[in-house]
DNA sequence: TCGCAGTGCGAACACCGTTCGCAACGCGCT
DNA sequence: AGCGCGTTGCGAACGGTGTTCGCACTGCGA
C-alpha cells in the first residue's frame, strides 16, 4: 500500500512535470529550465534533483507522456471515424502535431545528444504504439481484400526484406501487410513533420487542404479506403 | 575589388564556419559552443562576434551549407546513375543524412527556437534546391508518358489545392506531376528522418534493404522507373 | 604621415545544469 | 510516547554557456 510520503513524493513529481510540460508549451525544449521549472513551483532548483536525477530524465518522462497522447488522440480518431478510418488517423496525427508543435518536436525533432532509449523502456514502447496506432484500419482493408499487395502493374513483388517481417510480427500484422502499413507510417510521418518543422512554408498558403488531399490519396492507393 | 582586409576577413570567416562544422559533427547542434570553436582556431570568444552576430547566425550559415551539400549530392547521384535516377536520388538522400546525422540533425530536425529563415533567404533557397533536386526524374516520366497520374482505378481524381499549384509553379512542374513529386518528396524524407533520428532502432536489422525497397516500390508506383 | 575604421581581447554579467553539506521534518518502529 | 533515521529541501558554490563593453592595437586609405 501507498504509504503517506509515497503518495506526496508522486504528487510532487506530478507538479513538477505538469510545470515543466507547461513551460516547455511555450518557448520549446531548449529553453525548458530547470530554474524556472523550480521556481514556477516554489522549488529550489537543488530540490528537483530530489525527483529527477537529471534534466533529460525529466525530458524523458515528458518524452513519454508525449507518445502516450499522441497515440490516444490518434486512436480515438481512428476509432471514431465514420468514413475513412484511415484518412482519420493520419488527420488526427497532423492536428496533434501542429496544436503541440514543441511536444511534437521533442518526440520526433533533433534527438537528444548520445542518448539512448533503453530497450523496451516507457519511451520505446510509448514509440510503437503510435505507429501500431494507423495498423487497424490496414488490418480491415487486408481482411476485406481491397489491400493494395505487390506492385502495380502485375510486376513481380520485391522479396520482403527481413526487417518487414520484425515490422510484420511487432504489429501483429500478416506480413503481406507489413510493406503497406510501413509506407503508410513514413508517408504520413514525412508529410507533417516537414509541415510542422517549417519546411513548407515557402507554399506561403494553409497546407491544410494539401494534406488531406494527399492522405485521401493515399487511403485510395494503399486500398484502405472504405 | 576586394581590398587585402576583405580578403582576409574572408578567409577568417571561412576558417570560423569550418571550425564550427567540426564541432559540429562530433558532438551535434546543441554542444556546438562558440568558446570552442575561437579556442581551437586561436581566437577569443569575443572576437567571434566581429564575424557573426551570434549564435544563431553561425548556425545559419551551417544550416545554408548543410542544404546546398545535400543537394549537390542528390543530383550527383542522380545524373550519375545508370538505372532508375529517382531510386538513386532517394538513395543518395538517406546516405547523406546517415553519413552526416549532425547536420541533417540541423537542417530538419528541431527548429531553432523562434527562428524564422528570412523569406528568399540563402536557407529558403537552398532548402527548396532539395526538393527541387527530386523532379527531373519525374519530369522525364512526364514526358515519357509513363507517370502516374490520378487516382488508382480510375476513381475520380482529387480537386488540386492550390498549394500543388504553388509548388507546381515552384518547381517548374507540370500541375499534373506536382502531386506526384510532393507525395514522394514527403515519402522518401518520412523514412529517412525517422530512420535517422533512431525511431526504427526496434527493427534491430539493418534498415538498408527496407529503405532500397521501399524506394524501388514507390518509384513502380510513381511510374518513375525505367 | 596621420587618422580612423577594422580587428581582437580581457573582464565582466547573467544564466544554465549540477553538486555538496547541512538543517529541518515526520514516518514508522520500539 | 518518544526516538532514530530516511526523506526532503535549501543555500552556496563550481564550471560551463552566450553575450556585452571598453580598451588596445594594427594597418589601410587619404
Amino acid at each position: 500500500m501507498a504509504t503517506r510520503r509515497e503518495r506526496l513524493r508522486e504528487q510532487t513529481s506530478a507538479e513538477i512535470k505538469a510545470a515543466a510540460l507547461t513551460h516547455l508549451r511555450e518557448g520549446g525544449g531548449a529553453a525548458l529550465s530547470l530554474r524556472a521549472v523550480a521556481l514556477s513551483i516554489g522549488m529550489s532548483p537543488a530540490g528537483l534533483y530530489r525527483y529527477y536525477p537529471n534534466r533529460d530524465a525529466l525530458l524523458t518522462d515528458l518524452i513519454a507522456d508525449g507518445f502516450a497522447a499522441l497515440a490516444e488522440e490518434v486512436a480515438r480518431a481512428r476509432d471514431a471515424a465514420e468514413g475513412d478510418a484511415f484518412v482519420a488517423a493520419a488527420l488526427a496525427y497532423r492536428a496533434w502535431a501542429l496544436a503541440h508543435p514543441h511536444e511534437f518536436a521533442l518526440l520526433y525533432g533533433t534527438p537528444i545528444p548520445d542518448y539512448q532509449a533503453p530497450e523496451s523502456g516507457p519511451t520505446s514502447n510509448a514509440s510503437r504504439n503510435v505507429g501500431a496506432a494507423f495498423v487497424p484500419p490496414i488490418i480491415d482493408a487486408w481482411r476485406r481484400g481491397t489491400l493494395r499487395s505487390g506492385t502495380p502493374g502485375g510486376a513481380a513483388a520485391e522479396p520482403a526484406p527481413t526487417a518487414l517481417k520484425t515490422f510484420a510480427a511487432a504489429v501483429d500484422l500478416p506480413p503481406e501487410a507489413a510493406a503497406v502499413a510501413f509506407a503508410a507510417w513514413t508517408a504520413i510521418h514525412g508529410l507533417v513533420v516537414l509541415e510542422t518543422f517549417g519546411h513548407l512554408a515557402w507554399l506561403d498558403e494553409d497546407p491544410a487542404p494539401l494534406a488531406e488531399s494527399r492522405f485521401r490519396a493515399l487511403s485510395l492507393d494503399l486500398g484502405t479506403a472504405p
